[in-house]
DNA sequence: CCATGTTTACGGCTCA
DNA sequence: TGAGCCGTAAACATGG
């Protein structure tokens, strides 16, 4: 038990791995990416245990930043001022955590070479092209403007000069998240309950915030910080209104890694259901893939993007 | 100088 | 048990 003003479960760490966390602000944000100092604010803001020991786990994450394919970088505009680029999700990186783990993503997303060269070059072009007019008012960084305009909810940093429409990040905080573990139990509880217990939203809870305000609002138009408590989820979001009621139940909160091919099925489904125009699967974002070696210089040496199975 | 990136190395852990 | 993912440390570069 955790006694008041002692460590609280919302201390211990969360079950996300850095990339989890990174997609997840990344997703937060009205134009789906951010700069490196708002990726440490938003797991800081949302985790109490990410606001000690900063100079260990920002150096993992940034190393998680450079070094995993699934993170692309794009460069300041001009009028928007400040430290460092946005970093944004590979819009072909496949549903990594299909599988409900955020712990450990059963592939990772990998580059070939003349990919990787392409995406520096065409990614930030397709953004520079795409936001320019949607965006006008984009004075500052991203999240400024975000309040006002209603872009389009999910933009996509296409590489390939926007043939993948109907796409969304895989990564996309539903997708990520966004699961229906139906009648999931996490340790012989109810996963509702162990949610309140870390005092830190599980998954599908995301994924439901997300889905019901998507619609409406911006998702985090201000990356204001939020109380930290059992009521309120790591976007700052009173859970109550945002839990489904009854039938929605979590996955276990360390989600065990097991692929789940009816699970995965359900997912889909669920996601199709709940999105019609987001048809995203890791089927999608491989159907072009093809093995490659899991050399770390293997992100340099070919023509498709694709994803590594393990 | 400090924040931001990039890269290598290594040990732990999990899964096939 | 080996392969691969993850977390961490650390060296190094670069730009404001």
């Amino acid at each position: 038990m955790p006694r008041p003003g002692k460590n609280s479960y919302s201390d211990q760490k969360p079950p996300y791995s850095y990339i989890s966390l990174t997609a997840m602000a990344i997703q937060s944000s009205q134009e789906k990416m951010l700069p490196l100092s708002d990726i440490y604010k938003f797991i800081m803001d949302r985790f109490p245990y990410y606001r000690e020991n900063t100079q260990r786990w920002q150096n993992s994450l940034r190393h998680n930043l450079s070094f995993n394919d699934c993170f692309i970088k794009i460069p300041r505009r001009p009028d928007q001022p400040g430290k460092g680029s946005f970093w944004a999700l590979h819009p072909d990186c496949g549903d990594m955590f299909e599988n409900g783990s955020f712990l450990r993503r059963r592939k990772r997303f990998k580059l070939l070479r003349a990919e990787h060269l392409a995406s520096k070059n065409s990614q930030m072009l397709h953004y520079f092209h795409h936001h320019h007019h949607q965006n006008k008012l984009g004075i500052g960084p991203p999240e400024a403007a975000a309040g006002v305009g209603r872009l389009p909810q999910f933009q996509t940093y296409s590489i390939n000069g926007g043939q993948s429409t109907g796409f969304k990040h895989p990564f996309a905080i539903e997708n990520i998240i966004g699961r229906d573990y139906k009648g999931m139990m996490a340790g012989g509880l109810p996963i509702s309950s162990v949610m309140h217990h870390l005092g830190y939203p599980v998954p599908s809870q995301i994924s439901n915030m997300v889905n019901s305000m998507w619609p409406h609002v911006g998702m985090l138009e201000s990356m204001a910080p939020m109380p930290i408590s059992p009521d309120y989820g790591p976007f700052g979001v009173p859970m109550k209104t945002l839990c489904h009621p009854a039938s929605q139940t979590m996955p276990a909160v360390p989600v065990p890694i097991k692929p789940t091919p009816s699970l995965a099925a359900v997912s889909a489904i669920s996601n199709l259901a709940r999105s019609p125009t987001q048809l995203c699967s890791s089927s999608t974002s491989s159907l072009l893939g093809q093995t490659l070696s899991d050399s770390t210089e293997g992100k340099n040496n070919f023509l498709h993007p694709t994803v590594v199975h393990s």
